[in-house]
DNA sequence: CGATTGCTTGAGTGTCATCAACTAGAGTGG
DNA sequence: CCACTCTAGTTGATGACACTCAAGCAATCG
């Protein structure tokens, strides 16, 4: 109810505080002492909602801010030679996005609201300037580098590696534990994403996604309607993956 | 000359010193006051040069250090549940190796020598504590993990929608980009991995990969003896490639 | 010197992209 | 309110690209 309210009203500071947000558990302010909160608080910009197909920022712009994402979904892409685009991560709640225009200060890639979308901003140059008064935000944020840089390593496998089928098992159920992390079903969810964007995020034609969905849901290992998915089988599912499916954390050989 | 003696020499402090390494102009000194380069230097160990085929470090081990290559290559990749291996990246002088395991404190990843290679150890949590203290260091830091992350986000790209022969051109080019870089001949050089391990980073089967190379070769691209790699055909290797190639660098549209 | 490993080349096959047609739903405008 | 258009998604037929299997060659190694 009153999370509805904080998403339209994003000018009240009282209500968007980090402190209150539900997302404090799984977003930078992780392991940050209340009066560190506060600070990181008074460097971030609510901005006003995206809608659905509005730019977060463009390929080639300068970089000066990294965005967290307080509800909706976000693409990321860049545009080829050839003006197609090339979607290379889709970002959920808490999840951080631009952490790649640092090196460069430059956005490498675009980013586009899936649908309406709160973020809130964060100028990078203060958030370098408070982690180096606050030893435990540093942390925080390389170790969120760090695990975008495992993660991207899992998906080049998956390019790599796997076939049409483990490639779709495995973006289900990626989105599942984001979802369930969140604390959400994580066996009950909406797609936000066209099948052309998964097509195009997974390097599998739009058809292509479309028949293994559909075989999917034959094989009662999913239920689906449009964009709604329900995961019915999880082991079945999880098989396809492999083991080393949602992020290779489980290898501790 | 004395450069082959640094390698060998890798107890002698003087040497080694970051102040007279080559690398320092591409590596984590790059843009430090000369004082500073010293306090970095202090927490460095130059370990013996590894022996082809032996581990740096290996999946699942408790993360401590990051490491710079100083000369040799590295190679690192995970196994999956099936057993084989997936070459997760190739790491080359003054790259730095293991920033994805600060997340989970722990290596997500095995790294390999594919020949005799010399490499800087960096304690992270000194090097954490370091940063904390001179901003560009730490600034450099976050630069390199940026890097990782829009490097891998081309890879990405590369593995879900270019064809074979984009993706050996692909990987020849950043080859070549990389040893310009180093002061090497971008032209001319030596492939130090198999082409097995080319097509397993790739997403080729091992013919394949060969496959292309002959047919490089027959079409005056390239120049091949064995491991010896020579471009000739720039601009061909280029259109292959397409714009977007050595990290959509270019792309400020 | 046989054995092993890395690379190459050839032949056959399968997975997935492409092309094409069709359906359903949403938005538009007369 | 009903055509009209446009987009997203599905399904089928066909073919290309790259994988697999197989064999052979060269170099290295024990």
């Amino acid at each position: 109810m009153s999370a509805t309210h904080t998403q339209t009203r994003f000018n009240s500071t009282l209500t968007s505080q980090c402190q209150n947000c539900s997302l404090s558990a799984l977003c930078l302010p992780l392991a940050l002492a209340d009066e560190d909160i506060n600070k990181l608080d008074q460097i971030i910009e609510r901005k006003k909602p995206l809608k659905k197909g509005e730019f977060l920022f463009r390929q080639g712009e300068t970089f000066d801010s990294v965005f967290a994402v307080r509800s909706g979904t976000l693409k990321t892409f860049n545009i080829t030679s050839l003006g197609e685009e090339q979607i290379t991560g889709f970002y959920c709640p808490s999840e951080l996005v631009g952490l790649s225009g640092i090196d460069e200060n430059i956005y490498p890639v675009s980013a586009k609201a899936l649908e309406t979308t709160t973020v809130c901003e964060i100028p990078f140059s203060h958030l370098e300037e408070l982690s180096s008064h606050i030893p435990s935000l540093k942390r925080q944020l390389f170790k969120v580098m760090s695990r975008k840089i495992s993660d991207d390593q899992q998906m080049m496998v998956l390019l790599g590696k796997k076939n049409a089928d483990e490639k779709v098992a495995s973006f289900l159920l990626n989105l599942s534990n984001r979802f369930k992390k969140r604390g959400y079903s994580a066996s009950s969810f909406r797609l936000s994403m066209s099948r052309g964007e998964i097509g195009n995020y997974l390097g599998l034609a739009v058809e292509t996604v479309s028949r293994v969905i559909t075989r999917f849901q034959k094989n009662e290992l999913i239920h689906v309607d449009g964009k709604e998915i329900e995961i019915i089988n999880f082991p079945e599912i999880q098989k396809l993956v492999g083991v080393a499916s949602d992020c290779g954390k489980i290898a501790h050989i």
